[in-house]
Parts: C-alpha cells; structure tokens; sequence
DNA sequence: TAAATTAGTTAGGCTAATCTAACAATATAT
DNA sequence: ATATATTGTTAGATTAGCCTAACTAATTTA
C-alpha cells in the first residue's frame, strides 16, 4: 500500500519523464519544484522508492519508474483524471476547477470505485483537457499532438488537449470559447513577435501570442 | 483547516455523543477503541482538541463538542451520507460496501463538490442506511425511531434505518430481501429466547433473533 | 583544464500522530 | 469506608514527511 504522498511522487515522475519522450527521466531538483518540496525531501523519498522498487536510480544518477512504479503512476492518472471527466460532466464544474478538486479524489483507494465509476461515465477516452485516460489495464490512446504554433498559415485544425494547464490560460480559452474539439483556421503569422491570427470556429479573426499558440495541442 | 485525523475524532465524538441522547459525552477509552487508537493518543488528541476550541473538556472530565466541533462534525457526516448516496445510487455499490469507500471520500476539501454531488444526487434526505443527511446549514430531518423489538405483537411496521451496520449484519438483511422502506408484520414474540417471528413484505413469516430485532429502526 | 556554477546528498532537527509503560484519579464493591 | 478495579494522564520513544545548513559530485564556462 502506498501512501498519499509516495503516489504524489510517482504521479510527478510519470509526468516529468512522458513531458519529453527523448528524456525519460526527471532530475531530483526538477522533482522536488513541480511537487512544492525542497530537494534534499525528494532524494530521501527516492531513497524510499528506490528500497520499494518502485525507481530505479543510483546517488548522483538518473531518476526512472521501473515497470512497477510505472504501474503505480498510470493507475493514479487514470483515477484523476476520470474524477475530471466526473466533476466535469456530472457535476458542472467548469474547466479550470476540476484539476484540484481531482488531486484529492485521485488518491482514494477502492478498485471497485474507479472501474464502476468509469462504467457510468460510459468508458471516455479523454478528459476535459482532451487528455488521454489510462483504461484498467493502464493502455491509452496514443494521439499524436502538434502545437497551434507549430501548424502552417491557411490551415485548419482541431482543438485536441492544453499543454498549458493553468487557471490563467483555461479561463482564457474559456473566453475565447476555445474548447476541446473547436476547430481553428490559421490565418497568418505575424513575423515581428510571432503572434497569430487565427479563426476560431468559423468567427471572426482574432490574434493571440506565441506564448498562447504555444499552449495548445492540436491535430490536423 | 482540519487535519484527515482530527476530523475523524470529531466524527468520532459526534457519533458517540448522539448515540443516547441522555449521555452526549463520551469517555476517552471509548472513543481510543472506536477510533482503534490507544486511550494516550485519544488523550492527546483531546487536548489538541480543546486547543483549537473543538471540544470542551477539562483533566479527568465530560468530553463535550463545542458549537464549532459539532458544526465540524456535521459536515463531515453530510459528506460521509452523500458520497454514501451516490455510491449505491449511481455507482451500484451495495448496503454493505458504501461506508468503508465513504470514510475515504468524506475528506474531501471542497465545499463546491459537496453541494454540487447534493444537487446532483436531488437532494436526498436519507442514505442508504436510512441515516439522515443533513443540509448544507447542517439541519437534519428529526426521525423517532423505535426498535423492531420494542414492536407489539400483531402491529406493522416499516424500515427506517439499521442500528447495526456491519458487513455481516447488512448481508444478512440482503438476503433477507429486507431494506429501508420493507414492511414487517410482527407475528408473536417467543418468550423463551426473546426471538421474534415477522413476516416480511408479506411472504411467509419466519424467526429472527432478539440480537437481530434489536439491530433494526422501524417506525409504526 | 581549472574555476565557477548547478545539481544532488547528508546530517541533524521539527511536527503530527502514534505507541508503551508507569502513574494518578475516579468509581465500584464488599 | 477502604480495597480493588476501571478509567484517564503523563513521559518518553518511534515513524513519516518535511526542513535548513553544510557538504560533494557533476557540469558548464572562461
């Protein structure tokens, strides 16, 4: 049985090492800044999940989940985010509210309430972030993501996930009423501070910052 | 903000205290063994407790809930009866799977969630034990409830709620076909060992124990 | 490549919640 | 009313998760 914050653990180091698939390992101060700990916390916690078998690393070396650690994480991140889609769709919370809310729930433990909980959400693929959900065997769909910035002038594509999770930005997009599945059209990219005009459903054109066109995923 | 730990001694005290009306206190070596700790832990607790203006109590005196630890404690029991709801109404749990789930979710930060999960579940006024869930200002349906064994011989009574809440106890009562709302005919009272033959909704009558006549609430 | 910077570790301490063992107060029974 | 039993408290130790300060290893830069 893991503890409310060995999970917290893993759940980081899954996070860290699938945010660039080159780099699948996180370092021990990178740990402990996206967690709110100090370094010398992480690499007694490591410590720990080393002597668990749940990573695998050497003093002074990389950081990564073994097969079971892994396990472990996916099976967290199922949970959060299928309490997203909960609060999301039957409850009315909007966008920017369920993250939190979800950092709870994602660590009550009863395997019978997240495999009932997903049959009466009708098995979603993907939570309100357009995230994929770990089904419970841990497979998930591989969606092939491209950043809005990344996508050519005079080309159309669809909303499909945030890089960008914060309150900030979802509450931005929330008034742009850019949501998971909107469709944009690339009018034109402004050469001087890289900022681009883009269509959002149909509607009239509207520019954002690179910044924005770095945050959101979309597909072609 | 209340500690996981300190929100269930007050849960803890509150059951206690609302167990008999005449005695709303409770002894700490009653609630040590409630709450499955050593009566020192509940003792240091208490004087925590009492720190932060939770209960009143002095040296070898009553343990009393102030106004605050009583208001604490019902919202903690408001939790604990909804998610109890939702379980069995909208995820399939049964009668005797509910609570344990329940004494996991009930801490749950978020005062959005819990009115959210009350609106969405329509505003239940009891819970699957037949316990009353209070609102959200911590009011609570009075019920006057009578034990299936304080029943006249020859009178008809319905379910109201279970004073025993076991596994074993819950499984039975499925087996039974007996829930909240079941209407029992009470037949005659054996005098020799106190068992009481009823006949539920109607069907044939059959023998249950005084131990089990004393487990269920019924009104008349 | 040597110095400076960054990253990571160790040692020692703190707090919350628990324990055991010993003690003190209260209640009960003859 | 005193002895016994029950109930409750104190003192001191333990563990998990966190901290700071001082250190060491690795990496980057001049």
């Amino acid at each position: 049985m893991l503890s409310y914050t060995e999970e917290n653990y893993l759940k980081a180091l899954l996070k860290l090492s699938s945010q660039n698939q080159e780099k699948p390992e996180a370092g021990t101060n990178e740990m402990a800044a996206y967690l709110g700990v100090k370094p010398a916390t992480a690499t007694d916690m490591l410590k720990k999940l080393k002597e668990k078998g749940l990573v695998s690393y050497e003093k002074y070396g990389k950081i990564l989940l073994t097969a079971i650690g892994r396990q472990n994480g996916i099976a967290i991140l199922r949970k959060h985010r299928l309490w997203e889609t909960f609060l999301y769709e039957k409850l009315d919370f909007s966008w920017d509210e369920v993250h939190e809310v979800a950092e709870q729930l994602e660590h009550i433990q009863s395997a019978k309430l997240v495999n009932k909980l997903e049959e009466f959400l009708d098995f979603p693929e993907f939570d309100p972030h357009g995230d994929p959900i770990p089904n419970s065997k841990g497979e998930m769909p591989v969606v092939i993501k491209t950043l809005l910035s990344e996508i050519e002038p005079g080309a159309t594509c669809r909303v499909i996930a945030v890089k960008d999770t914060s309150k900030a930005f979802l509450q931005y997009l929330e008034k742009l009423q850019i949501t998971i599945g909107t469709v944009l059209k690339i009018i034109e990219v402004i050469n001087f501070d890289r900022s681009v005009n883009i269509q959002i459903a149909g509607s009239e054109a509207r520019n954002v910052s690179m910044k924005f066109a770095d945050s959101l995923f979309v597909c072609r």
